[in-house]
DNA sequence: TTTTAGCAATCTTCAGATAAGAGTGCTAAT
DNA sequence: ATTAGCACTCTTATCTGAAGATTGCTAAAA
């Protein structure tokens, strides 16, 4: 960490602090006129050079005012930024969300309120999304016959959460010679079933995927005919990491902002955005740090990001763990969206984790 | 319908065809140039006054070419478009979004790869809405305990479509007199299952959503205990209009649109497509319709769609039906989406409905 | 040594002017 | 009924110049 004078550090805030507030380039006259009155405009200019040839702010061109670099805010955001508490409104907006879950809502509803909020909240872009599934403890299975060809798999892990997936069973099967149907019975699938349990519960659904061959320890003479099904299907039933896990809410919001008016970098953000797949990558690289994690402009591997701040942290629901967010132009109220995340993991993990101790 | 000349036909279909093609207000000169080279631009203009006294042409300034107005885009939907059909690419491109369904892939992330193959190939925004679950005809209820306090509602409607809903049953009743705690045992789930599937199989859901306490006769004396949470519930239980439903893709194809290079007019686009429910509320405007329905600018009832138009079609599973769409500026290939939309509801019809045979 | 006032220099932005071009509407001839 | 010819209108692009913002530098002051 480089180390800045007093002085540079009164003039880096102040001037960032303008920017964030007025989105144009910050002159030492607007630092001097706001904060820094006890010296004179030319020695905020001199400070400022020295600033610039450090890298932590930039000229868009000759005589004009000064704005931060991603550099600087990261020197912000670390060591000038003072937290900025949310009002007892805001607090108090958020809670509303999950008054009625479980009663009334379920979790995706739930969800979905909460990316919105936070999209309200910080006129930016909200994003939820949903826990790693995947990552969690199997704690049992429950095969639900729904009709002669289809088995309602549901999957509880130990957080409580469930997800069902509806699979095609009476069709033909490697494991059944190619051409012999398997036949359901509701005896059979509760056999099978109870067996499903012994061998996998206890496992991460993950390793579940990867192994289950070894685990059931099938072969076509013994088992349980369902035992190839699942063996064969176990990567769709077992695998969560579909579009309709993100949440995104606010998009409008972020075309608001004066950063993007010009229409080609919305362009492109819009396009990014559109590929969910594109920003569930960008969010599993947050994966597994802890508090809240600030991205800021290029630190963002990825280059449709360049001009964005990415705000997340992660929440628990049971030994599950998910992530909430937000996304807006590299110029941001940090101070507060970092409360506002902060705050909003902490009611999750509360509020959404009641089932895990059932 | 008002009777064009045909000359005044030739003129409006050539111009709208040039305007879709070119984005431009069309001069006579260019009509003459691509489809009406036998008369001369000054018979061209004559007509055009002629169009434009009538209401189907619109001037954007004095001595500019003409645009069509949405009167004009009516008529050549009407009465001048011819179809154009699908290439065999591009059919061949939709029908594989349904290759692994319902093999490997759910319901909902076919709909979400129909929703982007329709953006995909219109290049304007892709709609799909879930189908009006609501409607459908209850086949079977089913309720398996996940915990102590949870149970997990599978509604099964003729058509084979499933949704499952979880609900938290271990609490205080108005029915059983605010304190006492219903308890689950298996056995008396099995009987309030078997009941419930008596007095309700067969019936609309949405009828059982306003009817449930009739139909199940209840009173604290007599009928199983879980009956009372079911009527007290059933608001939730059966209704099933969630943003979720509707599945939006291509937004970044839209903004691409010249028309929306204006920052204001696609702001407003944009706020309206965050806001689910009234996109929602739009589709269900057509509800109903036969065919492929095409709402052109201003008939839109809602200000923030004056600019675009809609083109819709209904599908159906089994004895449910929802709605495919896309939306885009006014000047748009209507004789292309509209078979684009004909044979998306129609594959969806063959390839979806396998279950509601069951 | 640090800070500051003063000032020329640089660059943006905006309004106005001008020129080029596209396309019409009208008139009169075909 | 159609067309050629042409004046007229309006847009668009480019240019210009003036106003304004802000700097960097220099030299004086603290």
């Amino acid at each position: 960490m480089e180390i800045l004078s007093q002085r540079e550090r009164d003039v880096l805030q102040s001037l960032i602090q303008i920017h964030i507030a007025m989105a144009v380039p910050v002159s030492s006259q607007a630092i001097c006129g706001r904060h820094l009155s006890e010296v004179s405009p030319a020695t905020v200019r001199n400070t400022m050079m020295d600033l610039e040839k450090k890298g932590f702010l930039h000229q868009p061109y000759t005589s004009a005012g000064r704005e931060p670099t991603d550099k600087g805010y990261r020197y912000y955001v670390d060591s000038l930024m003072k937290r900025e508490a949310l009002t007892s409104e805001e607090k108090q907006l958020l809670r509303d969300k999950f008054h009625s879950y479980p009663k009334d809502r379920d979790t995706e509803y739930v969800f979905n309120e909460i990316s919105r909020t936070i999209a309200q909240l910080s006129h930016q872009l909200g994003i939820v999304l949903f826990p790693r599934f995947e990552e969690g403890i199997l704690q049992k299975l429950e095969l639900v016959p729904l009709d002669r060809k289809r088995v309602l798999v549901i999957i509880t892990v130990t957080s409580g959460l469930i997800k069902t997936i509806t699979v095609e069973i009476n069709r033909p099967s490697k494991f059944s010679n190619g051409k012999r149907k398997i036949l359901i019975s509701r005896k059979k699938l509760r056999e099978a079933c109870q067996l499903l349990n012994q061998r996998l519960s206890g496992l991460p659904i993950k390793e579940i995927r990867q192994s289950i061959q070894q685990r059931l320890g099938y072969s076509p003479q013994k088992g349980p005919e369902l035992f190839g099904f699942f063996i064969e299907e176990a990567n769709r039933i077992f695998r969560f990491n579909s579009p309709r896990e993100l949440f995104l809410e606010g998009r409008t919001n972020i075309m608001l902002q004066p950063e993007f008016e010009d229409h080609h970098r919305l362009a492109q953000l819009m396009e990014f955005l559109d590929k969910q797949e594109s920003v569930i990558n960008l969010l599993n690289r947050q994966a597994g740090k802890q508090g809240v994690v600030v991205t800021i402009g290029s630190e963002n591997a990825l280059s449709q990001m360049r001009t964005c701040s990415l705000v997340t942290s992660t929440y628990n629901i049971g030994d599950l763990w998910g992530t909430v967010g937000m996304i807006g132009p590299t110029r941001m109220r940090y101070s507060k969206y970092i409360s506002l995340l902060e705050y909003t993991a902490k009611l999750m993990n509360e509020l959404l984790t009641e089932y895990s101790l059932a």
